[in-house]
DNA sequence: CCTATGTGCTCC
DNA sequence: ATTCGGA
DNA sequence: TCCGAATGAGCACATAGG
């Protein structure tokens, strides 16, 4: 076997790639980087080269964000760490950050050896796997140590990989096409390949050793989570309604994704990352049991947290089950779950992904037997094109608390990890706010030297304070943010590192899903995925919504859904 | 023992 | 999650 | 139309530190 490439190697057609902007060259660039490797390099910059540490599929993390980053940075360089965030301000890159620190550093290497891919693998295996007491600082340090031994280039895309932000235009779509290209395999039997193992490097290694036939010998397992399929924005009740011949609405129902796995008496959930929630989910698990009937099968799913009423709780009381270690069992009961059943992926022996969802539903109305009390049902599915009786389940599904409906194509296959356009969401335009900016942070990558995200506050009118309700950063056009920038030039009256403190004196239309109660912010409530509409150049400060006019929006979320 | 900080995950 | 922008 | 890269709030857990 021939020895692993030089991280060094890796780095150079990084640097090389991050400058193209046509895909076809990308996909090129690193089917060719592909072609020259053996394979475990293979299988391990199938993940690398998309700015991946571990593959999906492994439950495992670096456990080193920003914070421990920067510190590296700092520890590696003999620099403080407020140095290296002020100059991640003014480059807006953490990759070009440490890769200058480390052309001017004067530190020796410690290692002797130079640093291959692989090695830099095992280094990170290393690092997640550290725990207990001083584990921070021992992470920190043997990244440093990584660092202290890297030339400047490589340093950028080390510590991009550590960000897991590569930044150079390479996702998933660019490594199946360059897997397909470079073992000159069909790029949608990769993508299937991908689809079902969750991870490129086998995927590509597969490819390069066996072929088209080994592609295609690699099966949905049950055990193991496949990739969820997703639902793209509809355009509207009758585009949406419009794109299929024949359509079917159920209810988007406000919780989280489940798949859930049924093996003989074995059970396993896994959530939309992937990750293995069974554990936490006891409650779920044993619906499954009793009413799941067959040896095996593979469900999707919604979690939905339930309150005495029957109606779905604030959509925070599900994150605490989620991921819960411990109290697992008093939790279940505070805060108990029902399951919604939409598709069936995978039942005694066969795969159903190919399967059209009208077959699809028949396999899951014979695998669900029905909960006398309702904790465990299948998702009602309207086969019509009647925009009137669109119009009521939508409205039903608002009224019950629910986000909106789901338009599905009769006709579609089970289209894991994609947002393609046989699964539509509809959900209600949100009201706007209008909230005065009274921050912002500068930003990272596209966004350096622009300021990326607005703090926001209403008005609490008897004292004219501002109460704080998060920040917005998305909805914003490249040219607006520009004159956003230069506009609020003008207005900074403090910064420190990335935050910039503002004359309040601009007011945004922000638009939300849903107001949270929140502890986070001094107005008590924050906004579910808010985003910029427009500036309100009619409007100064003053005009700007209050905390009263929040609160009785807040208020009216839960009752409005009545009518 | 309590609280703060950092990370990684959810938002079909 | 939402949104924008390049190909 | 697809895909990559910007950006949001809030939860549990592990760890650090008083």
């Amino acid at each position: 076997m021939s020895s692993s490439i030089l991280f060094s190697e890796f780095a150079r057609v990084c640097s090389e790639i991050e400058p193209v902007s046509s895909s076809l060259e990308i996909s090129a660039r690193v089917a060719d980087f592909f072609r020259g490797l053996n394979d475990d390099d293979l299988g391990t910059a199938a993940h690398f080269i998309m700015g991946q540490v571990f593959p999906a599929w492994m439950e495992r993390e670096l456990g080193v964000g920003p914070s421990f980053l920067y510190e590296s940075i700092a520890t590696a360089y003999g620099m403080q760490r407020r140095a290296v965030e002020d100059l991640l301000r003014r480059t807006g890159d953490i990759g070009v950050t440490a890769e200058r620190m480390c052309s001017q550093s004067v530190q020796r290497p410690l290692f002797t050896e130079e640093l291959t891919l692989q090695r830099t693998y095992d280094n990170f295996n290393l690092i997640a796997r550290i725990e207990g007491k001083k584990s921070q600082k021992r992470k920190v340090k043997l990244l440093a140590d990584l660092l202290i031994s890297a030339a400047p280039l490589e340093a950028r895309y080390l510590v991009r990989l550590v960000a897991e932000e590569l930044r150079i235009g390479v996702g998933s779509g660019a490594v199946r096409d360059a897997v397909a290209n470079a073992f000159d395999v069909p790029a949608n039997l990769v993508e299937r390949g991908y689809m079902l193992v969750n991870d490129f490097g086998v995927v590509a290694v597969t490819a390069k050793n066996e072929g088209e036939k080994g592609l295609d010998s690699l099966t949905l397992i049950p055990g193991r989570p496949i990739r969820m399929m997703l639902a793209q924005l509809s355009g509207g009740m009758e585009k949406g309604i419009g794109e299929f011949s024949r359509p079917v609405v159920e209810w988007k129902f406000d919780g989280a994704r489940v798949q859930v796995h049924k093996m003989g008496e074995e059970v396993q959930i896994f959530s939309r990352r992937m990750e293995n929630i069974t554990s936490s989910l006891p409650d779920i698990a044993a619906l499954i049991r009793e009413f799941v009937s067959g040896d095996t099968a593979i469900l999707d799913g919604e979690a939905i947290a339930v309150g005495p009423d029957g109606r779905p709780r604030p959509f925070q009381d599900i994150l605490r089950r989620f991921r819960r270690k411990y109290d697992v069992g008093q939790m279940a009961e505070e805060i108990p779950l029902h399951l919604a059943l939409f598709d069936i992926l995978y039942s005694d022996g066969s795969s159903l992904l190919d399967e059209p969802l009208e077959s699809r539903r028949r396999f899951l109305e014979r695998t669900v037997k029905e909960d006398p009390e309702g904790r465990i049902y299948l998702a009602s599915q309207l086969a019509t094109g009647d925009l009137s009786e669109v119009e009521r389940t939508y409205n039903e599904a608002l009224s019950a608390g629910h986000e909106g409906i789901m338009i599905k194509n009769l006709d579609s296959p089970y289209t894991p990890g994609r947002r393609g356009k046989n699964w539509l969401k509809l959900k209600p335009i949100m009201e706007t706010l209008d909230l005065v900016v009274g921050g912002a942070e500068w930003g990272e990558g596209r966004r350096k030297n622009l300021l990326g995200s607005y703090e926001i506050a209403c008005v609490e009118p008897e004292t004219g304070r501002l109460l704080m309700m998060g920040r917005v950063g998305s909805g914003i056009k490249d040219d607006q943010l520009s004159e956003l920038t230069d506009m609020f030039r003008e207005k900074i009256i403090s910064e420190t590192g990335i935050d910039v403190g503002l004359q309040p004196d601009v007011v945004f239309e922000v638009a939300y899903e849903e107001i949270q109660k929140s502890v986070n912010y001094d107005s008590g409530y924050a906004l579910r995925f808010p985003r910029l509409i427009r500036v309100r150049d009619d409007k100064s400060a003053e005009d700007a919504d209050t905390i009263e006019r929040v609160t009785e929006l807040f208020e009216g979320q839960r009752t409005a859904a009545q009518n």
